[in-house]
DNA sequence: CATATGTCCTGAGAGC
DNA sequence: TGCTCTCAGGACATAT
């Protein structure tokens, strides 16, 4: 489940293209909504077009192109953006031929096809993703920027977390990673949190999530989340509550890592140190 | 306006 | 062993 961590590491994978262009372009794979425009008008828009620069906007990964053209790769559940192999020849969806530059080609690999890539130009990438469409990135957004934009939500902070209009970048894993840490309880409503609190989910969401980039994002027990190279992520190995459910809490021992639903989501917190009241 | 719910998709794993 | 069923959750459309 590709979030910040990850798809900044994707970014990171494919930095080195920008100032290649573009050569070639192969649809590999009948995409039924991921790609709006027909294939033949895609390789004709990007064939010879040079990329500007090799960005991230939330959980997408975008190529500028010129004249404000974006390529964004929005990878949802099981997208890949991959210089390497990829897992398997069934789910390639893009294939890049790039020249120019010390990376061939890039591919798109997406294995349930909730994810996208579209190509839009400045106006369109303006009223889908521009001014308000997006709040700041999680990864620099300040401690009063965020809790001006949560603090008179009623929703649990777990779920506000989740919206990507209020902060950008946050996904279901590293939501409850957060809180944990902070030590604030996932059903806590925003509006009644204390300044500490907020201090606490801010500091530790921005090393949470520095932390997951070092070691190259989250991979799962079903293995689906790779790095541009196809290699397995190591912050899996670092979860302190992501599906952990049952096990004994390695912050504080005591409790037992607990499953609960919100929003239709999986969220897991230790019951004994993420209390609703604020921590002494 | 704010918040809640349904939808898309595939394959792993559970349960019988 | 082999079948059926449930579940995972990102973003968006639609409903309340």
């Amino acid at each position: 489940m590709p979030e910040l961590p990850e798809v900044e590491t994707m970014r990171r994978g494919i930095a080195a293209i920008a100032g290649s262009s573009i050569v070639g372009v192969e649809r590999l794979r009948c995409q039924r909504r991921p790609i709006l425009i027909e294939p033949r008008a895609l390789s004709r828009r990007l064939t010879g077009r040079r990329i500007a620069a090799v960005e991230r906007l939330g959980k997408r990964v975008v190529l500028r192109l010129e004249e404000g053209e974006r390529l964004i790769f929005e990878p949802r559940m099981t997208g890949l953006v991959l210089v390497a192999d990829p897992p398997t020849r069934e789910h390639l969806r893009l294939r890049l031929d790039l020249s120019g530059g010390p990376i061939p080609h890039v591919w798109y690999w997406d294995r349930r096809g909730l994810g996208s890539v579209r190509l839009l130009t400045e106006s369109q990438f303006m009223e889908r993703l521009g001014n308000g469409h997006l709040g700041p990135d999680a990864l620099t957004i300040s401690c009063n920027k965020l809790r001006e934009r949560l603090e008179r939500s009623r929703r649990p902070i777990k779920v506000a977390l989740l919206d990507q209009r209020a902060v950008a970048g946050i996904g279901n894993l590293y939501a409850s990673e957060i809180l944990h840490l902070a030590g604030v309880h996932p059903a806590k409503r925003c509006d009644l949190l204390t300044a500490l609190q907020w201090q606490g989910i801010h500091a530790q969401m921005q090393a949470v999530l520095q932390l997951a980039i070092r070691y190259e994002g989250s991979t799962l027990s079903d293995g689906t989340y790779r790095n541009a190279l196809n290699q397995s992520g190591g912050f899996q190995n670092h979860h302190r509550v992501y599906d952990r459910a049952g096990d004994s809490c390695l912050t504080c021992s005591r409790g037992r890592i607990t499953r609960v639903v919100q929003a239709q989501r999986a969220t897991f917190f230790c019951p004994a140190c993420q209390t609703k009241r604020p921590r002494s």
